[in-house]
RNA sequence: GGCCGGAUAGCCAAGUGGUAAGGCAGGGGACUGCAAAUCCCCGAUCGCGGGUUCGAUUCCCGCUCCGGCCUCCA
């Protein structure tokens, strides 16, 4: 498959350390609020990678951090009158747990920055030996100039840095570029001992150890939102190249940013949606496509409109699938199947083309339609096989399903024999009546050649 | 100011050196008691100006506009 790679700014074909297996770190969430809309594109992208590559077959060890002390996190603790910690493993909960509902494969790790301070500790110590940092009154630094590839990833040059700068002026630091691998703890912070005295680590820093410590160096690939490419990512290849003299990682993936009303989705800028609200109100599938029908590196521009299409367009796929559901036959082989197939795979091979595939999605729908209007219903049996198996490569659920359905179905069942026996003695009022009442109901009812179908709306 | 990326039909969005997937919306037709669903048909010469080429939307240069990063951020 190609990717394309930040580090090299072109797309390339992804090659695997161990062939057959994928060593992937997905920059996690910092857990100091609810997630929100845009935090849902950054897991949902690897984890469609991840699912297609596990479906051609490769093992895909996935590593994701929670990022579990910071200032922010503290800053709201000390607003609520909590514990650091407190804060962060309420919305680390909150986080896993619309991922859940999100339909995102668990990483296999998901390291928390507390929980391996150890590592930290010893990269840096490492770092001050190899003389890439340095202490200055319980801070330690890292020494941007000593690492030569410093800008590689971002395409910065560090004299330019310099002058643009609007890095803090700090005496502590030899040099304004450099940036905290270990934060001295002031009065009432959550703090560590260590030998430069208790303190905290930095941000980049953790992600450096964790990802050497459960994928080792020169691992695969290494994904993020795009937000992140600089100075976060450009100082994890610092640290942990200066630290090992080995390559980081190989590959670089960022997704794109999601906006809204043209301006990227932050805390900051406060124009977030919150991710529970989403899921709440459009549900899983309906966000994944939102996102899945752009190509992942492109920003996307949330709005009411750009859901109901993503809405739109589940429910088509669903409809063909409850038209297609019942159908008891020996699946034809191949046709229409293996075309979709070549057509999805070569989308997802050229840079995870998600829109692409989603078209080859279409198609099979449009053509198991017309399979079923033909009366052809071997071959539109293959198709429902293929949408669903495909689908479900892109992570889509398209359950129809709920324990509402199963509920309400012998009462739904019961009225539209009612509405059957109406509408055999032509008394549509009556018919309609049911329907209508239904449909206030949440229950919409479409008639077929054989017999009425519903669902719940 | 520097770096990265983008500009394709009413809207969203793929893509290709030889006249452009898919979706949504819209129009027409079919089916249907009606509705819904479904099927068939219909739309763009690809931001602007140059250049390279037999030929560019696709490559190069310039311009304009937009987004991201340069501070915490997915």
């Amino acid at each position: 498959m190609r990717l394309y790679n930040t580090l090299t700014r072109s797309v390339e074909p992804l090659v695997l350390r161990d062939p057959g297996r994928l060593a992937m770190y997905v920059c996690g969430p910092t857990v100091q609020d609810a997630p929100h809309f845009g935090h849902a594109r950054a897991e949902i992208v690897p984890d469609v990678l991840r699912r297609y590559l596990e479906w051609t077959g490769v093992e895909v060890f996935h590593v994701r951090n929670i990022t579990d002390v910071d200032d922010k996190i503290i800053a709201r603790a000390d607003r609520e009158g909590r514990d650091a910690a407190e804060v962060a493993e309420r919305y680390g909960r909150l986080f896993t747990e619309q991922m859940a509902r999100l339909g995102v494969l668990p990483p296999h790790v998901a390291p928390r920055a507390t929980g391996h301070i150890l590592e930290m500790i010893e990269l840096i110590e490492r770092l001050i030996a190899n003389g890439a940092a340095y202490e200055a009154a319980g801070d330690v630094l890292f020494r941007v100039r000593s690492f030569d590839g410093y800008g590689k990833l971002s395409g910065r040059r560090v004299d330019e840095l310099r002058s643009g700068a609007r890095v803090e002026v700090d005496e502590r630091k030899d040099d304004p570029l450099d940036f905290a691998l270990w934060k001295a703890a002031k009065p009432g912070e959550p703090s560590w001992a260590s030998p430069w005295g208790r303190g905290r680590p930095g941000w980049h820093i953790e992600c450096s150890a964790m990802a050497g410590r459960y994928l080792g160096a020169n691992f695969d690939l290494h994904g993020g939102g795009a937000d992140l490419v600089f100075p976060h990512h450009e100082n994890e290849i610092a640290q942990s190249e200066a630290a090992t003299k080995e390559p980081f990682a190989r590959h670089w993936l960022h997704n794109g940013m999601l906006t809204l009303r043209g301006e990227k989705m932050s805390k900051s800028v406060g124009n977030v949606v919150t991710l529970v609200d989403a899921l709440d109100r459009y549900g899983a599938d309906v966000i994944r496509f939102f996102f899945l029908a752009v190509s992942y590196r492109s920003p996307v521009d949330l709005s009411e409109e750009r859901l109901a299409e993503a809405a739109a367009a589940i429910d088509r796929w669903q409809a063909f699938l409850r038209a297609a559901a019942r159908l008891d036959v020996e699946p034809a082989d191949a046709g229409p199947g293996a075309t979709a197939r070549q057509a999805f795979s070569a989308a997802l091979e050229d840079d995870l083309g998600t829109p692409a595939a989603h078209a080859a999605l279409f198609d099979l729908v449009s053509a198991g339609n017309a399979q079923l209007a033909a009366g052809d219903q071997a071959a539109a049996a293959v198709s429902r096989d293929a949408l669903r198996e495909l689908a479900g490569v892109l992570g889509y659920g398209l359950s129809d399903h709920s324990s509402t359905t199963d509920r309400v179905s012998p009462l739904v069942e019961a009225l539209l024999e009612l509405r059957d026996e109406a509408r055999a003695r032509k008394d549509f009022v009556t018919a309609d009546a049911i329907r209508a009442r239904l449909s206030a109901a949440g229950v919409v009812v479409e008639d077929s050649r054989d017999g009425a179908r519903w669902h719940l709306s």
